[in-house]
DNA sequence: TTGCAAACTTACTCCTAAGTAAGTACCTTT
DNA sequence: AAAGGTACTTACTTAGGAGTAAGTTTGCAA
């Protein structure tokens, strides 16, 4: 009992992170769903609302997963965050950062802003788990937390489309090797 | 006194690496260079040709570039590697595989060909020389080089990805860290 | 039952995109 | 001087994209 709205959404979310924002049309929506184009403009007015909407929605369910796992050990928490990406890569699908990330100056203003916002979040959430895990000593690594974060946010961003490009799978041996430097 | 396929092929290639292969037209490259766009399809003569051309381009271009290092140390030579990126940072450009991987499913054949290629020879070179470092004494790091060539190539391409969200320069440190880790 | 708002469809407009066919200017070769 | 190829321009077609205005159905509320 999804609402079409939700649907429109989803699918959105799915064409962006396989084909990239301006590879997909509002007829990719519209057929697979039985509706018309119109009925689309009636949820989301303008392609970049909808594009807006996606990474925003994104951003809320990483805020209420990684909220979830707040009670969690900090290595059981990256764990979490680890398989967020091993999932997207068994889709073939790439994070909404790497999907939009390179044609970030081609993007509407509004999608550039959430685009910017969800990169903080996500940096600031590895940073804020890895510094907890190595004062608390459960984590052990080279350099600030703040480097380690970029390392480990960037190398999955990165694993999902080599994966795509050299068609294998990158993320599982960049996983492992992630865990193991902690 | 560079003739106009090469103008072509040179805003092309900039046009993919700011802005995305879907998100330029023939007129961001005819309008600049004072031609038509009849022009451009009298050298390229579709779209696909066009992208696929930059990458072939941008693969021999590095094939040159690393031959010429090939007498120089591993360590200088992946300097060198390294300091491709961060020209491209400086200019605010991703490199080819970041900018069109992501849509990869979304590009036409010739050029998921060429950027296959292209991931290949990149990690095939950065593996060779990772590992002549390694045994001949010169180069120390963990892991195996090819885990250590995934490294050194992804956490490139996604730091100019998030250089680029997040306004400001992640590729020189991720370029000193990489270095450090040698 | 009448009224009204939500969730659409119908039927368009307008624009931009890639691509093409035919013509033109120039340069080189014979 | 004639012929032919190279490098374009002119003028067009065709397709597809986002977006909109006006109408339709359905369910709920007064």
């Amino acid at each position: 009992m999804t609402s079409t709205k939700q649907q429109i959404l989803a699918l959105a979310e799915q064409l962006i992170r396989t084909k990239g924002y301006h590879a997909f049309s509002y007829k990719d929506i519209s057929t697979p769903l039985g509706i018309k184009n119109a009925a689309i403009h009636y949820h989301f007015p303008s392609k970049a609302d909808l594009g807006a909407a996606v990474i925003e929605h994104n951003r809320t369910e990483f805020q209420k997963a990684s909220q979830h796992w707040g009670a969690l050990s900090p290595r059981q928490q990256v764990e979490h965050f680890i398989d967020i990406y091993t999932r997207s890569q068994n889709r073939g699908w790439v994070c909404v950062m790497g999907a939009l990330g390179p044609a970030y100056p081609s993007l509407p203003p509004t999608m550039q802003d959430q685009l910017r916002l969800m990169g903080q979040e996500l940096l600031d959430w590895a940073e804020a788990v890895l510094s907890k895990g190595k004062t608390t000593g459960t984590l052990d690594f080279e350099g600030t937390p703040q480097q380690q974060a970029h390392i480990l946010v960037n190398a999955l961003l990165s694993s999902l489309i080599t994966s795509r490009v050299l068609q294998r799978d990158y993320t599982s041996s960049v996983a492992e090797g992630l865990l193991q430097q902690l």
